[in-house]
DNA sequence: CGACTTTGACCCGCGC
DNA sequence: GCGCGGGTCAAAGTCG
């Protein structure tokens, strides 16, 4: 839990460097996920982005009343906030995206035998959220689940992640 | 010394 | 109503 960002920002831009984002002006939203489908990352192995699907889309996810064990609802009837979730083939399990996040809770899921991580981030007024697992058939591939989206600037330059994250505010954005 | 991780307990929704 | 599973808080500890 040290040397993560060694793998990630600039010594690993390898991996990062091999996704090249074709022409992502402000095209459509949905363009975003089909790079993502269209496997641009996997000439390396190292990271790889397959499987991105939007369990829930809202309206506001910035400053929405977020109360704990309020009214969190996981059903596909109640919307609440936005929810992404990114398979990363991965090493490590933190991937560093540019952004601050912090650790507050880790719980064992049932079918998986790693635990699940629970990360917020750590700027004011961001209640952006992500969790992060990993499977239990390929240690190798991480599920990384973003909740919310962010309301300021990246806090960390990183190599072309930065890019990919604006990709994913623009994707956010638009539901 | 500040920021962050760890870990147990608590809370809540849901199924039985 | 109870138990289970998942999500979050908060105190204490750790690291830079």
């Amino acid at each position: 839990m040290e040397n993560y960002q060694m793998f990630f920002p600039c010594s690993g831009g390898e991996g990062l460097s091999a996704y090249h984002h074709p022409d992502m002006s402000s095209d459509s939203g949905s363009d975003v996920f089909g790079s993502f489908h269209g496997g641009n990352l996997q000439g390396n192995g190292f990271l790889k982005m397959e499987t991105a699907a939007v369990v829930e889309g809202d309206r506001n996810s910035g400053g929405d009343s977020y109360q704990i064990g309020g009214g969190k609802k996981k059903g596909e009837k109640k919307v609440r906030k936005p929810r992404y979730a990114f398979e990363t083939k991965s090493q490590v399990d933190i991937l560093d995206d540019g952004y601050r996040w912090r650790k507050y809770g880790q719980k064992a899921v049932k079918n998986n035998k790693f635990p699940r991580s629970y990360y917020r981030c750590t700027h004011q007024g961001c209640n952006v959220k992500k969790q992060v697992q990993r499977l239990t058939r390929d240690e190798g591939v991480v599920v990384t689940t973003y909740e919310g989206m962010h309301t300021h600037s990246i806090d960390k330059p990183t190599d072309n992640f930065e890019q990919i994250l604006s990709r994913m505010q623009i994707y956010g954005t638009s539901f």
